[in-house]
DNA sequence: GTCTATAATTTGATAGAC
DNA sequence: GTCTATCAAATTATAGAC
């Protein structure tokens, strides 16, 4: 990947993360970057290529920060620690929610093949934390785990929402606590 | 209030739980109600105005589904059902997110004026659920009350959000009962 | 209160030179 | 790969007639 090319997808998800789909352009991109919008559409011909893109990637490296198995031996409280650790991260370095969180609040106006992508992160959170709930249960038949996993992770796509509307990390702090602790009772 | 005036509101409040702040315009507006744009601009003069006017009556009517004060005598189980109801009729009724949700994800790039009425309401919504909890409970200064609150309402608007991009009410429905029953174990 | 007309700006996108 | 130049459409907003 050219550095330009990086270069754009990187502020892209800064400006995406910031007002979401309809929330930049172009002209602003080409601005931040240094270069002219002609030359944004070189490497994404269309808007909707682009936030494929960065939606794609931004799923990547997120599966990435999180490990894509539970490893093995880690407990349900070590793996739910480890991630609302990623949540609290993606806030941190960025003041902003989750990509996908604030993509989800304008599904109806989105492009299809955005949305889809979307969707496809939320499921792939709640099979990674409905293993990790199970993880190690005698019980293997747990039925609530995958209800628990779309607790967390509503929860915590919420709490970032908040965080950045309020700017305040205790947010995702104090909600992470309180999920976490209702996943594993019972 | 006049009957232009309320459907610019009424179509307004539905445009913008669809795509938020960016994702509504004069023209759409007027287009649907059967008016002209310059004919909206008569009734609110800014976009910023208008919205503000739309997320204010949406509080309004948002409370006054909850009913502003716990019942006396109402058992936190039965207020905390109440509560998880309301955001699940506002689902039922319109297929899409919480107007306050889309418009926190939305934060950045928001007039400060909505953003301060976004963060109102999160903290009448806190200030209610902390209530609710607290309603009949012995221990009076449970220390906790006040975070069960933030998970039970961050649960609810990440829920909204999967909701709506899903178009599944049973996301509501699962992560009310489990956020509610996490509010009052312990 | 609604309209026509219009201004100034921004948008996503393309053509073609270098 | 980046640029200049440009396009058609959409945006918020205003002036003034009816």
């Amino acid at each position: 990947m050219t550095d330009t090319r990086s270069k754009i997808l990187s502020v892209a998800e800064r400006m995406a993360r910031s007002g979401g789909y309809n929330g930049f352009s172009f002209r602003e991109i080409a601005t931040s970057v240094g270069i002219k919008s002609a030359s944004v559409h070189h490497h994404f011909p269309t808007k909707e290529n682009l936030t494929l893109e960065v939606a794609r990637l931004y799923e990547e490296s997120f599966f990435a920060a999180l490990g894509e198995f539970a490893p093995p031996g880690g407990t349900p409280e070590s793996q739910l620690r480890h991630y609302c650790d990623v949540f609290k991260n993606a806030f941190e370095s960025s003041g902003r929610a989750c990509l996908c969180g604030v993509l989800s609040n304008e599904a109806e106006q989105l492009p299809q093949s955005v949305r889809e992508v979307i969707a496809g992160f939320v499921s792939a959170n709640i099979s990674w934390l409905e293993q990790a709930i199970k993880q190690g249960s005698a019980d293997s038949g747990y039925d609530n785990a995958r209800e628990k996993a779309e607790l967390v992770y509503c929860a915590l796509e919420g709490a970032m929402g908040v965080a950045a509307l309020k700017q305040d990390i205790g947010w995702i702090t104090r909600v992470s606590k309180h999920a976490r602790h209702a996943a594993l009772m019972d």
